[in-house]
DNA sequence: CAGGATATGTTGACACAGTCAACTTCTGGA
DNA sequence: TCCAGAAGTTGACTGTGTCAACATATCCTG
């Protein structure tokens, strides 16, 4: 047996996923991952330059394993770009909801930005799909026109915002209790739906069309350093 | 001066908080809370079981006050229930623009549920306020009918996710550099209360008409213990 | 096939974190 | 007045991330 290990930073990575799995965020650990996967303490520095980014590894696999889910329910809804929508923003939740600790890293601040190019990749991959898909609605005459970017983050939004109260068991007693996640991942998105549909008088009073166009564009807000 | 320091306890959360507030989430530690507030490495330990316990009282302290700027956000706004919902909307997610990593560490695994009634009691009273705001819009007819607790909760789930994919710099670069926090927040609240107002005909195809109402309660989903 | 360069792992150590046990000091009431 | 309990301190233990120095396997070149 090559006990070069073979292939260490995948044992690594499946290792630290596993912790994460049961355990939660506070479970993984370098020195835990590492013996779970037969090695020495500093052994994982060798693939990994620190912590960070094993679970940046652990995210970004988690958001190929998202991505993947949320393209096979909008397969089968190939006519239908509202379905598959609505598939996708339950497939989200459904990921979530098992999986509850890995989202909250694929989520969180494990990682920001710049450091690790491969998440942001496989994390814009995911969040593609939607966008493409939004336009596809669009070309359907089932969302109105405007910028799909735009709309599919709202719609991202939404999702996520559910998928983070639900791992993060923060979801209303009343609410928890009356609907399944797949539920509600289906009825907002439903309701999200109608707001986006098409133009339509407002009611009497004032005018409620938001349009979602931008009115100029602008540079990046500026940031603590 | 009374050396047995007056009130650690509030002293330390807000040293945990101000560590919190430059340091993010890994800055804040107890031995550092501690030397900050000037006191030794275990004086905590009489006023909080564990770290965790601090934590929850530095999150519960955020809960409080995003409340406040919710409340203090639809005053202003008495007549017009829609403008307070957006308001109080654009105040969350002003929140949680500043203030990242303490919005980060109320919303996120610090504490679970029961451990800490205090939090859940203090978030469930800024979620109330959007429950109760829901509810006037119906009665003026902005909403259409349907549970309150439902529409509250998918209009907090879409602000919720917006606010942390701002926190976690997860904004997609398209749409951050296009448009300011406040913006999205209003234009999206704006789309969702769209989907929210009345009964509309559904487009050709398949009928799009959400109720948002239960088909029957259900117990609690059972969890991974 | 030889032999070093290089990738891959290991040992030992350091600083820092959370937490506990034992001790000291302050303070409010019988 | 005086002491019981609250409030705070000291010292120690374990576990963690990380570094430096060392050891070994692998691979490419001569």
């Amino acid at each position: 047996m090559a006990y070069h290990h073979g292939n260490l930073r995948a044992a690594l990575v499946e290792a630290a996923t596993a912790l994460l799995e049961d355990g939660g965020p506070l479970g993984v650990t370098l020195r835990g991952a590492a013996r779970r996967a037969g090695v020495s303490q500093t052994a994982p520095y060798r693939h990994f330059p620190d912590k960070g980014a094993l679970l940046a590894a652990v995210a970004e696999q988690g958001f190929r394993r998202l991505g993947a889910a949320m393209a096979r329910a909008a397969r089968g809804h190939g006519a239908d770009p509202v379905g598959a929508l609505e598939a996708m923003a339950i497939a989200l939740v459904h990921f979530a909801d098992r999986h509850g600790a890995h989202y909250r890293l694929m989520s969180g601040p494990a990682v920001r930005g710049r450091d690790h190019p491969a998440l942001r990749e496989a994390a814009l991959a995911a969040w593609g799909l939607l966008t493409t898909t939004v336009t596809a609605c669009q070309r359907a005459g089932r969302i109105r026109a405007g910028d799909p970017a735009a709309f599919a983050f709202v719609l991202w939004s939404l999702v996520h915002g559910l998928s983070t109260l639900l791992v993060d068991e923060q979801i209303p007693p009343i609410v928890r209790q009356t609907w399944l996640p797949a539920e509600l991942a289906k009825k907002a998105t439903q309701v999200l739906l109608e707001g986006l549909a098409g133009k339509r008088s407002a009611r009497p009073g004032r005018a409620v069309a938001p349009t979602l166009s931008p009115r100029s564009p602008r540079r990046r807000r500026a940031r603590r350093p």
